[in-house]
DNA sequence: GAATTAAATGAACGGTCGTTTTATTCTCTG
DNA sequence: CAGAGAATAAAACGACCGTTCATTTAATTC
């Protein structure tokens, strides 16, 4: 046999990132082989490499990707106004609505980042970075204009960051909480943590249901 | 050849846990070989078979061990007295300090789990949970107290795990900030993310500094 | 309907993998 | 100082790895 009937270039193609992305999320990526990953889109092995010159390019193709559509988001959900708190706010809702949407992206975003070439490394840490830059941005915005109090912007931006990622280690979308749950939760623990003034116009309030006065 | 001079199963078991520390922390689990190890270790990959009977059971040694370790340190760091802030200040601390000073380890338990055998990942599961379980408990007792002011038990101890956990992505301790530092630093954002009294005896106060560059 | 292009096959390549087997050398015990 | 057993080397095992190649078939174009 060679082409089979209703094949199409581009629907393979798609069921490739899919499939690998699955798999990768599952096994990782030196676990995964390219046999397996044509076993499970319906293709031969050597039919992959139409689509990716090997198995790197295709990682890479797949974590450049990721993070466009990070930045993407972002900037699509920013506010216009330069208001730290609103800013905030939509930086740890946008963050884990995407990252919970993408959960198989996202693993290997954050487990596969040492199986890439230098170049190739390089090029996703500085999407990375710029992202992040934006949150340190608004931290600092914060910090100056006194709607936070932070000790060290660096840090609280890493802290921040793992915090909210983290939410896809543990969430099933399925169980208890929504992700509009979980993160109206996460939000206001971020607002906790950035020692946010607690009357702020716009925002929702931290729902409060264990014991608490102030 | 065979046996060498100066050979020493114990020696030799230490020094083959270290390497594999080092190189699975590095490369992954599946991208060390063991053929790679016992150049590592400085010995034939033969040879590692005396000491630990396959490649999967080795890395559960490994994962069981720094488990066991996180443990014990807990049960010596934590404080006789049921007080919520002292306890969890004391977890935060104790947790920061154990995984800077094991990163290799800390890297090898967050990253390959997935590499274990159905068994083995319930094994080390049960043992993760357990010490999970010490922070939730901590939690519940400064909510039902007023210590602290917390939305979701269960939520809050993921996002304090995940946050304090993810001090070993970015931290090298010949930088900037001494592991004291950060630890007071996390510190203080955990406080301040379960909302605890601002008042209350026997904690350091936040060290403020000015915030960092981009 | 023939020619061309796109898509996929199946076999094969040289290597490397985890592991086993066998043989040898060294250290320790009595 | 002889013998036992621990520690290692060296070679080999079959399986699987990523990748390439020539070929075949389906869809498209003229």
């Amino acid at each position: 046999m060679a082409r089979t009937t209703g094949s199409d270039g581009e629907r393979t193609e798609a069921a490739i990132r899919e499939a690998a992305l699955k798999l990768i999320a599952r096994h990782g990526y030196e676990a995964m082989s390219m046999r397996q990953l044509g076993e499970e889109v319906g293709v031969q092995a050597a039919a992959l490499y139409r689509y990716f010159p090997n198995k790197e390019e295709l990682l890479f193709t797949l974590l450049r990707e990721h993070m466009e559509g990070l930045i993407a988001s972002w900037d699509a959900a920013r506010p216009a106004a330069r208001d730290p708190f609103g800013s905030l706010s939509a930086f740890v809702r946008n963050h884990i609505g995407f990252h919970v949407a993408r959960r198989h992206s996202t693993h290997v975003s954050n487990l596969e980042l040492r199986s890439l070439s230098p170049a190739n490394l390089t090029a996703i840490l500085r999407m990375r970075n710029s992202y992040e830059k934006e949150l340190r941005q608004i931290l600092r915005d914060g910090a100056e204009t006194g709607a936070f109090a932070i000790d060290d912007v660096g840090l609280t931006a890493m802290a921040i960051i793992q915090m909210i990622t983290g939410v896809i280690v543990w969430f099933r979308p399925d169980e208890r909480l929504s992700v509009e749950e979980v993160a109206e939760t996460y939000h206001a623990m971020t607002m906790r943590l950035v020692g946010a003034a607690e009357i702020s116009a716009g925002a929702s309030p931290p729902a409060r249901r264990a014991t608490s006065e102030n």
